[in-house]
DNA sequence: TGCACCACTTAGAATTATTCTAAACTACTT
DNA sequence: AAGTAGTTTAGAATAATTCTAAGTGGTGCA
């Protein structure tokens, strides 16, 4: 499939980010394949399999620079872990407590009704559904 | 009102912890008073203008084991933040993510429908809804 | 094409939240 | 009153993340 191999560089400058080689490498590893869940420790180690030298620091500041830019999205769940997910879409998750595992579901199907009006003088910024399970 | 006024040695009792001298001053300052949210450093700020000498340690440690004993329900919001809840009914969170605040609101007026099964081997352990919203 | 500028990366130190350790203490039982 | 196991404590240790200051490298412009 010529000519439909994304681009990692034009995505990172479409979102107002330099596309350095440590940037573009991660993107590589986040956006290629499917949707994932990474922590900054995860990604450090699978960046550092490529072979092209990123330092955890510019991991962590990669991470929070994409999830401003609308990248990724952060989904914390347990306290001192947080996760990043490519998945930016409405959805929710599953979160397994006993192994640390999270997943995805789709928020089509999903109905909240009730739901009060935010304090004044805010706005919703989003709404996170996660529900905890264990084996 | 005689007779109302909380006996929290016999509530800790009841949990199956020892009604220390610092857990009987942790259980009054969480409990005497409507419902709380607390972080670890807040509370010991509170306990020590009690004059009963509690260290900080004792502070998570108390934390913790009120948790597991079903007294406090812990809260996830912010990477490196969680917030214990003296509110362990059904309920769920605004989070105002601008400052940090978290405030309780009733879940019965609230139905969430259309969520799917748990993932095979696990059994349902709670729903959380955190509304997120900013100034 | 070369160069300069400023954004970016980096190693290591610093910070923050939390847990651990080992010794001293204390509530409960006998 | 004394024994003993559960608790508390200060301080060290750990873990996740951010900061600092110096070096590196994209980018735009000559």
């Amino acid at each position: 499939m010529p000519g439909t191999s994304p681009d990692f560089a034009a995505r990172l400058r479409a979102a107002g980010l330099r596309p350095t080689r440590q940037r573009v490498a991660l993107a590589r590893v986040l956006f290629e394949g499917g949707h994932r869940h990474v922590t900054a420790e995860s990604l450090h180690g699978e960046v550092r399999a490529t072979r092209i030298p990123v330092s955890l620091a510019t991991v962590y500041n990669a991470l929070n620079q994409f999830r401003d830019a609308g990248l990724l999205r952060e989904v914390v769940v347990a306290p001192g872990k947080s996760y990043f997910d490519t998945n930016t879409g409405h959805h929710h998750h599953f979160f397994v407590e006993t192994d640390g595992e999270l997943h995805d579901f789709p928020s089509d199907k999903v109905t909240i009704a009730g739901l009060p009006a935010p304090p004044k003088g805010t706005r919703l910024s989003r709404v996170d559904v996660i529900v905890r399970v264990r084996r």
